[in-house]
DNA sequence: TTGTAAGCGTTATCAG
DNA sequence: CTGATAACGCTTACAA
């Protein structure tokens, strides 16, 4: 009822003890006796005090407790595309012997942002584009970082994964099984999302396409290379629309450089009246299970999304409690499924 | 390499201008000259100064734009659960318009808690068991509160949903087909999760279970329910193990209170031998598309997760700046699959 | 064990 | 348009 919240002053005054000794009686951090904290309790009580304004205790301690996570483009990815959703998961658990909260934010200018969020430390997912910028903002305000397959310099620590190996290795299966007209579904390429046939001095912001497509390219040069506007079963399908749409000249295999386009081309696929893996092999990459796929069982290379997330939630605990943190590599396995065969005759 | 951060009194002194000249050129509340704009702006990148310390500013401003989401039980149920991810997705486009953040918690004593998160409001997402406590601290701090799914008193914006009416609906459902051996798989009664059959005098701290099972029950007021420790396939295979076990005394209907629960009752018949449907009904709740259930498509009531999620978010968005939020209740659609179907004689 | 004092870094207010 | 001042609410040496 009354016009203004209780401070620890108010309640430390109705006490008849000192703000000092009224803040340790909430903080434990020294020894009080049991009668004095008592009365701070019961003082607290009778004014409905329920501890100290973090705001206020965060200013004064430099801590918030709370960790950022910052993503590319909309926070829905964050809850929609599975493997970012998996890898969350392990950020979480990465992150929980801090006892942190995860702060979502996004890497462009609404609030709130780098600048603007209090945060004891930050993950970078995936950000390409404000990368640096992003950086030296954080570092300048002395806020440990870890980056998740993205490049941010010598000296922070970075999780990554072997995207062009394992790409590679895919695309290595492919021609083994006999392939040559074949063509790559790629993420997007930059911020831009373009869709369409990438050309070959195509700038690229995103690393994760970047370096799948140059596995790929490692293997088969010449092929062409078409980006989708996003990870998702949609995108597959518009990208597969346009690969199957001319029947004399269609592709034997779609290398995909996501479960979720491989999907969708699939899905292309058999609207053109294509078989999977008789007629047209394709493969994914990720390794997370799509919805709704069956009888398919993608044929892809599995990541490690949940390990990812956790070495980063490690690595930020470790900063945050003074020791060093490294980098880490992990890598991806190939996963057999019935989406890839040798071309029929 | 200077010992300490640079603060904005230390730029408004390399630019020769009072601290407040400073502060205002940072927010830009005040109309400043160009001259002495550019005179701060040059001495905060001399100084490295990246802008204000969010920490200070919330204590001043008395506002962190952050908006906690508070979750019973781990944090990584948040990226694992299918519905609460959709509701996430939907309370992140709701709070869109306040710039504020989404600060993921878990409603247990771990830090950081509603008591130690810096808060602007909070959105609280099944939780139960300490319901009450939590909205207390939150009221006494005089922090705007949502809560989805859960009751906590006649002046919280409460998210709603017809969880009893939807239940006796698919409940009559499956007596219209002929079904009187039914028996309901539920999820947990309470924080102890126990699994096992439902006394009659068990008391329920999740809302969520009891209304589900009140429906069910006003339709067989006399049937057995199986609780599981949590809403994943796993535990549906575990009740449904336990269902099929005995052929002779076996239900010819399962109703499970999710999706989750029911595709791991599937799973179990179809361990035992059962056919789907032809021998044994079940569904679920939720209406997310549960992986690898092919070809069943599960008979279920179907919820708006997005929007229960995305009128949390608004009702925040509306409490945080002055209006008022009312509560709201959503209501459920039965969606017809193929798991369901008569008894056969 | 308790109290005193000195900030933590910012920003609202109001006078100039 | 700029500056001085006074909080914001708390914590932590250090002194008593």
């Amino acid at each position: 009822m009354s016009t203004r919240r209780a401070t620890i002053s108010d309640v430390a005054r109705a006490a008849g003890v000192a703000a000092s000794t009224a803040s340790v009686v909430f903080s434990g951090k020294t020894p009080v006796s049991d009668a004095t904290r008592q009365r701070v309790l019961d003082a607290a009580a009778e004014l409905d005090y329920t501890g100290p304004d973090p705001r206020a205790a965060s200013l004064r301690r430099g801590r918030s407790g709370i960790v950022g996570v910052v993503f590319e483009g909309a926070l829905r990815t964050v809850f929609l595309d599975p493997v970012t959703r998996i890898m969350m998961d392990g950020v979480a658990d990465g992150v929980a012997s801090l006892g942190a909260g995860l702060l979502l934010l996004r890497d462009d200018d609404r609030e709130p942002t780098l600048v603007s969020a209090p945060l004891d430390a930050a993950v970078l997912v995936g950000c390409n584009a404000g990368l640096r910028e992003s950086m030296a903002i954080l570092r300048s305000r002395g806020i440990p970082v870890v980056v998740i397959e993205g490049d941010a310099g010598p000296d922070v620590p970075q999780i990554d994964l072997d995207n062009r190996d394992a790409q590679r290795e895919m695309a290595q299966h492919v021609r083994t099984l006999g392939h040559e007209r074949v063509v790559a579904v790629t993420l997007p390429c930059d911020a831009s999302r373009r869709r369409g046939w990438i050309p070959v001095d195509q700038q690229f912001t995103v690393d994760v396409t970047r370096d799948r497509l140059a596995g790929f390219r490692d293997v088969f040069p010449d092929a062409g290379a078409l980006a989708a506007a996003g990870s998702s079963i949609d995108e597959g399908l518009i990208a597969g629309r346009v690969l199957f749409a001319d029947p004399a000249g269609r592709p034997t295999a779609v290398i995909a450089q996501s479960d979720m386009l491989a999907a969708g081309v699939i899905r292309a696929a058999e609207e053109a009246g294509l078989r999977v893996a008789h007629d047209v092999t394709v493969t994914g990459f990720d390794g997370v299970s799509v919805d709704g796929l069956a009888p398919y069982e993608l044929t892809t290379m599995a990541q490690p999304a949940a390990d990812k997330g956790r070495a980063a939630g490690q690595a930020v605990a470790a900063m945050l409690e003074g020791r060093d943190a490294a980098s880490f590599r992990f890598t991806c396995t190939f996963r057999a499924g019935n989406t890839a065969a040798a071309p029929s005759a």
